[in-house]
DNA sequence: TCAGTTCTTGTACGAACGTACACGTTTCCC
DNA sequence: GGGAAACGTGTACGTTCGTACAAGAACTGA
């Protein structure tokens, strides 16, 4: 009870030798909620998707509401280091070009980016709309792609506040890839086209 | 097989007996959507939240794809109305700031709409990307606020083509709906205002 | 070395599910 | 009035699920 191990335990955070067979399972779990949906987000789909017997899903993650609320939080992890090595590999000031290229790059492309990872958030999105359990997850969502527009984004129409600008964008682009989702008629072209003319509208003009 | 019944059955309409017991149990089927989400849609659900036995869901429904296919084109048909209806109500010209009162109360304010059945809709939405079966049925969803908002919206940008503008307009709603289902903090008001923002920069100045 | 912990796995049980189906009731048409 | 079609309902079967649990293997620190 006292132990160095249990009070790792306590803190939710096991210590280091099961750490890759976990994240090997929260990753089949987030490909599965990506490819079927919520639904099919049982402890023996997760376990054959990733290779390991059912045991050990039960042993990762005590019950399913444990292992979604991982799962959540281990997609924003995973996709936040993912944008911000896009990000981070940028040099000098942002332009309205190149914000668009980014944020598309980033959101949009599908060629590019993994949509398993996107789909499994939309997922979780709605059940935090049912559940409160999981609205930190969501949260930090919300959170990680208000930073990255920011970061992104040239200096916005001094008349409205950058906030509002910003979640204006974020809006925007969320939508954006519902449509690209759902729709498959649409090219990615198109979907810049979209996000540069509303960016255009938003941004100051520059010289 | 050859008498009027069998052919309408075959033409996927029903006759119209049963025709008030199956949209009570549709109406059941969308609030168990939006509230517990697409796996809660079962049929001993549904059952009970439309008082009926289990017997009559699977006599109407003849499995659980065709409820679910027929719930979401349910959900669409009473939204069209529901639209239709506010949208019918408005005399003279469009106005920037009648569009925005408008489409907030179509799409974003709580208090006026249901967002039972929304939530239903962006479940099947999601459901859509995986499954072709139910393309068609987001697809209506989809044409359905683009119409909606090519009615509402005043003259746009003539230096972007109307439909672009529309798809634009249509996506951020969508993003403003779903910002605004998972975030309880976000007053309509200033749903309504990032709207106005957006919509201030695409439609043409009037007078 | 060896006890304690962490990890791993197979199995089993009760609950909930989709679905089939038999059978009774109502309505319709001639 | 009577046969046919449509409507309505209760029950039962096989499957899949979450979860518990026992029991062994691997590792760790003193």
């Amino acid at each position: 009870m006292s132990t160095t191990s249990s009070r790792l335990l306590e803190a939710g955070r096991r210590p280091g030798r099961g750490e890759v067979r976990r994240r090997q399972i929260l990753d089949a779990a987030v490909r599965i909620i990506g490819t079927g949906g919520l639904s099919s987000l049982t402890h023996r789909a997760v376990a054959d998707a990733a290779g390991v017997p059912l045991g050990s899903t039960t042993y990762y993650f005590k019950d399913r509401d444990d292992l979604l609320r991982q799962t959540m939080a281990y997609a924003v992890e995973i996709e936040r280091a993912r944008m911000d090595e896009i990000v981070g590999a940028v040099s000098g000031p942002p332009s309205l070009e190149g914000s668009v290229r980014l944020l598309t790059e980033i959101f949009l492309d599908k060629s590019v980016a993994d949509p398993l990872y996107d789909l499994a958030l939309f997922e979780m999105f709605l059940e935090a709309t049912r559940n409160d359990e999981y609205r930190p997850q969501t949260r930090e969502w919300s959170a990680l792609i208000g930073e990255i527009v920011d970061q992104v984004l040239p200096p916005t129409d001094p008349t409205i506040p950058r906030p509002v600008a910003l979640q204006i964008v974020a809006a925007l682009i969320d939508g954006l890839m519902l449509e690209s989702a759902s729709n498959q008629e649409l090219t990615v072209e198109e979907l810049a086209d979209h996000l540069r003319i509303a960016l255009e509208r938003l941004v100051v003009a520059d010289a």
